[in-house]
DNA sequence: AGAGCGATTGCCT
DNA sequence: GGCAATCGCTCTG
């Protein structure tokens, strides 16, 4: 618990490139843990144009300016929910971007919400897998650990990490802040 | 009160 | 690889 604290704590970039590795669970009502293995991440920071928190403080992105450890959810493109772990201190906007896992666990549940695809495919997307595990913005704000969600630290060697530039944005583009297993 | 937008996905060539 | 779909949310006025 503490040493997930300290991770997450020592800021967006660093935290998303360890978290690869860490395992990212939702427990259903049955008690199943739903997830798998991070093998994807993305840093977003204040000062980083292409972060929501970017432009200030506001009601949508409060969670990201929030203590390090809890859920920022957002939706977008009409049809998508993202989920980021929220780094950094209480006053400061980042959070690290959840892309893709490899599943594991739960893996039912997955295909029953996600129209029975291949395993490699269930969470291969940032709106894939929360849409694998059920996130919504039903979760925003909740914290790791003593709910829904749990973050657990790696069962195994930790994967080489590749840094590459980030997906999908348009400004600060050049910034090597995603994070992949291999 | 409402226009504009989007940290994607899936389908198409 | 390119691009349309899609609509709730956010912020501004």
């Amino acid at each position: 618990m503490h040493e997930i604290t300290l991770l997450l704590e020592q800021g967006a970039v660093a935290a998303a490139s360890d978290l690869i590795g860490w395992r990212l669970y939702v427990r259903e009502a049955d008690g199943t843990l739903t997830g798998g293995t991070i093998i994807e991440t993305e840093a977003y920071t204040q000062e980083d144009a292409a972060s929501h928190s970017s432009r200030g403080r506001t009601p949508r992105t409060d969670i990201m300016f929030g203590p390090a450890g809890h859920i920022y959810v957002y939706f977008t493109y009409g049809m998508h929910w993202c989920m980021n772990i929220v780094t950094g201190h209480e006053g400061y906007g980042e959070a690290v971007l959840i892309r893709a896992l490899r599943p594991d666990s739960g893996l039912d549940y997955m295909r029953a919400r996600r129209g029975n695809q291949p395993d490699s495919q269930l969470t291969s997307g940032p709106a894939k897998l929360c849409q694998a595990l059920a996130v919504s913005g039903y979760d925003k704000g909740a914290a790791l650990n003593h709910g829904r969600f749990a973050l657990l630290p790696p069962d195994q060697p930790r994967p080489k990490v590749q840094a590459t530039k980030r997906i999908g944005i348009t400004k600060d583009t050049h910034r090597l802040w995603r994070f992949v297993a291999g």
